[in-house]
DNA sequence: GCCAACGTTGGC
DNA sequence: GCCAACGTTGGC
C-alpha cells in the first residue's frame, strides 16, 4: 500500500498547471528539518500526493501527483546561485532531499480549505492544524480518498 | 496588508 | 542552554 502525502506550493511559485505542463518536477527547496526527515526517510516511489495551493484563491487541494523518485539529493543546496543554496551541505552527505513528483490530475473542482473544514471526516487533517507550516505532510489513506471523492462529487 | 504561529539565530 | 529578536508562513 502506497502512502499518502500533501505537498504545499504557492500558485505563483509553482502551480499544478506548471506541473501538468512539465509532466514531472523535482520538488526542491524544502528547508525545514521536520519536512526534510519525511522526504529523506518516509517518501517512497509510488506514493500519492495531494497537491495543495497556499496563498491561493481559494487555498486548497487542486489535484493529484505521484512520487516517481524518492530521496534525491536536492541539487539546489549545492548551487551558490540558488535561493536555496546551503553552504554547509556536503555532496557526499547531503542535508536536503527532494522527491520527483509526476502529474496525475487537476481536480475539476478544487477542494478548498473551507470545504475541508466543513467535513467532519477531515477535521484532524494536519493542514487544518492552527499554525501548521509543514510544506510536506502525511495524509491518512481515508483522508486522501475522501478529498478525491469530494472533488468528484463537487464537479458533478 | 494584518497578524498569529512557529522556526531559526545569536548573544549571553 | 535560555530566550528575545527576527524572519517566514499562510489564512484571512
Amino acid at each position: 500500500m502506497s502512502r499518502k502525502w500533501l505537498a504545499k506550493s504557492e500558485p505563483n511559485n509553482y502551480s499544478i498547471v506548471d506541473l501538468r505542463r512539465d509532466k514531472k518536477t523535482l520538488w526542491t527547496g524544502v528547508r525545514n528539518y521536520q519536512a526534510r526527515n519525511l522526504l529523506r526517510d518516509e517518501w517512497a516511489k509510488g506514493d500519492e500526493v495531494l497537491f495543495y495551493h497556499s496563498n491561493a484563491k481559494p487555498s486548497g487541494v487542486y489535484g493529484l501527483a505521484k512520487v516517481t523518485k524518492a530521496k534525491v539529493a536536492d541539487p539546489t543546496q549545492f548551487d551558490p546561485k540558488s535561493d536555496y543554496y546551503d553552504p554547509k551541505a556536503k555532496k557526499d552527505k547531503p542535508t536536503w532531499f527532494a522527491p520527483e513528483i509526476t502529474f496525475v490530475s487537476i481536480f475539476k473542482a478544487p477542494i478548498s480549505i473551507e470545504d475541508i473544514k466543513k467535513d467532519a471526516a477531515l477535521k484532524n487533517m494536519e493542514v487544518l492544524r492552527k499554525g501548521s507550516r509543514l510544506s510536506v505532510q502525511p495524509v491518512k489513506d481515508m483522508e486522501y480518498k475522501r478529498v478525491f471523492m469530494m472533488s468528484e462529487k463537487k464537479s458533478g
